[in-house]
DNA sequence: AATGAATGAGGATTCATTCAT
DNA sequence: AATGAATGAATCCTCATTCAT
């Protein structure tokens, strides 16, 4: 009555399924919180096959933060650059963003879990997490020189950091919150901030703050 | 006349090791990675004391977030209100408000680790957290109404949910980042991109964003 | 109908039941082969317990090695120096030591399992079992000095790492072939060359071998 | 004309590098501590590829054995039987034999292991090598009567056993104590006294030991 | 106020082996 | 002749918790 034996093995199929269940139980629950058997149990395989696709808990955790954020990087399209203003352009970029974070992508999510630890022999996700964001932030700063050529390099920096910094924290109080928190509205509230301070920024060359 | 010193047992000094240590391991690792057997190891006290104390381990972890807390408000003192621009104003509270977080409290980096997660039964702690934070959303949003008084009740939900949110993101970047981040810097822009769109949205009473 | 708990808890005499459980099984089946679970099933304690009492596996097998070389050195009593030739008193001395391994101590089973291994990272019963039996080559070596104070110290460790290394080589024959071996008389023509080896070189100052 | 070269399949090939990694482990770890995935990392074939030469783990033990001891035996050439005395011919194939084992043959660690353990289902790889062992010992008491035709049948066994014995543990020594034991010198230390032996119990046929 | 000892459930991981291709 | 994938049982060990003292 149970399946005799998975007969025509597929390991690619395999490993999908694998990195699906942990993306959903490590969403949930977090790198310690997530158990080789509540994977084995989730996606139907024996925890021993999950050891034949990844070498340990910490390659599976991983390949989830990487998949997770490759599936969101091609999905968010930002939209075509038409002739409108550079902070119409931004704008819309940020609530381009906020919408694609609306589905709660799993690096995100996890990734900001492992980023707030700090055990001593550090998850190689932790780093691909951090590397990532890394990225990101190099994105927003060039898109800023870009915007505001007058701005210089120390301002650029700061301004990408505020940017992405406050972006997470929207992002973890939609978590926390859940709907009742208009992610999209708070991203464009946001970008015009961000906005108006990179205006201020360009203008006073010799000011304050 | 014979041991040393401090051998009658002492209830307090106990409670208090065993909270220190269970803060030190719990900031390292989140809720599940905060073992009761480090923890016994950590205070030098058995893990059968521990829970003489502390009903179980969400008990534990509940109480060093409380105490985390209460341990910060106290020691934040913001600053009087001198008779200067409310601007200025915002911005010294949000850089005392920052001063105190570089020394990264317990309960903040713990809540937002467990704020994180979702799973079936919540941890105690993350509750308590959460209420934390409503709470202080709340005061932000009371010193934004006495500030400016013309602005009606949903920009100021708005701009308190922003606020707060993006302060936390803030912390996280200064957490993961570490000092290459000026938190104080941050938090002063911060308070000024936010004060610059309270003044929008008091000014144009019937705008959109 | 299965016991309570065990009540009046007393670790000694749990310790006690674990290492009889561990040395039965060690000696039949050496590092590797001795489960933890089969400890635990033989001592009738849930394998936790055996953690409770020892910090691991290797932590286990090397306090069996170390009771049962105790045990073994208070129950040989070495004969008597009545008044007899130094050759009767090294043969009854072989005799005693004989009589005493018949009844296969574990440390010596064990011990030369794991001195034939060679596995990275040594397990501490190993380096204890090495360090028994260079204890045992120290006294052989004073005995043959005592008694033959012409020998030069090059004779005498020759001689003490020749009868202790053929005693072992005896001992395994003893175990793999069983009682048809008798290992008094074997200790017996040992005690006898070994002498007859020692008056040579005693001799024959300027000789060879 | 693509793959650079030996890509066809080469079964003795295969069979031989697996050989090369089982024994390699085999010598450091023992029966247990040799895992099949051990095996196939060190070799570079498959796990399901040992088993497509060899029928179990103990089949692929004993052939490590039984490859071990022929090659030791082909290489290990006794010396010319030349017209000197016989207990200058019995010290020179001793020292042969001590020469052969510094290379430590890996039938012979492996199998004093094996020999050792006492677990409920023998490995064959042990009844292979206590069949090696009794020819061995058989060999040695055809040689002894052959040199001294007026020994007895159960002073040769005698003898026989325990020049087998004693040669083991001085492998084993050798083997524990590293190089700094030389292995030549105790086996012509070993041979002559086992030669006086003889001649004792040759001249007093009615005594005892 | 504290603790030594115990305990069952579960942790991650490796085991020898099989089987379809 | 060989192998990628799978599998269930076993591995050592840690977990949070309890209880008698």
């Amino acid at each position: 009555m149970s399946e005799p034996r998975k007969q025509r093995a597929n390991g690619i199929e395999s490993r999908r399924r694998i990195l699906d269940a942990a993306a959903e139980i490590a969403a949930e629950r977090g790198y310690e919180g997530t158990g080789i058997a509540a994977v084995s149990a989730r996606c139907g395989l024996p925890a021993s096959s999950i050891y034949w696709h990844f070498k340990d808990k910490d390659d599976l955790i991983t390949a989830v933060i990487e998949r997770s954020f490759e599936t969101w990087l091609t999905a968010m399209e930002l939209p075509g650059e038409q002739g409108d203003s550079p902070r119409e352009r931004v704008v819309r970029m940020a609530a381009a963003v906020a919408r694609s974070l609306v589905g709660t992508p799993d690096f995100l999510r996890l990734g900001l879990m492992l980023a707030l630890e700090r055990r001593p022999e550090e998850p190689r996700g932790r780093t691909v997490f951090l590397q990532i964001r890394s990225v990101a932030r190099g994105k927003v700063a060039e898109i800023a020189a870009a915007l505001l050529p007058e701005l210089d390099d120390a301002s650029i920096a700061l301004l990408a950091t505020y940017a992405v910094a406050a972006a997470d924290g929207l992002f973890v109080a939609h978590q926390t919150e859940g709907d009742e928190i208009d992610l999209v509205r708070l991203f464009e509230l946001h970008a015009h901030l961000v906005f108006d301070a990179a205006e201020h920024l360009a203008h006073s060359r010799n000011g304050s703050p």
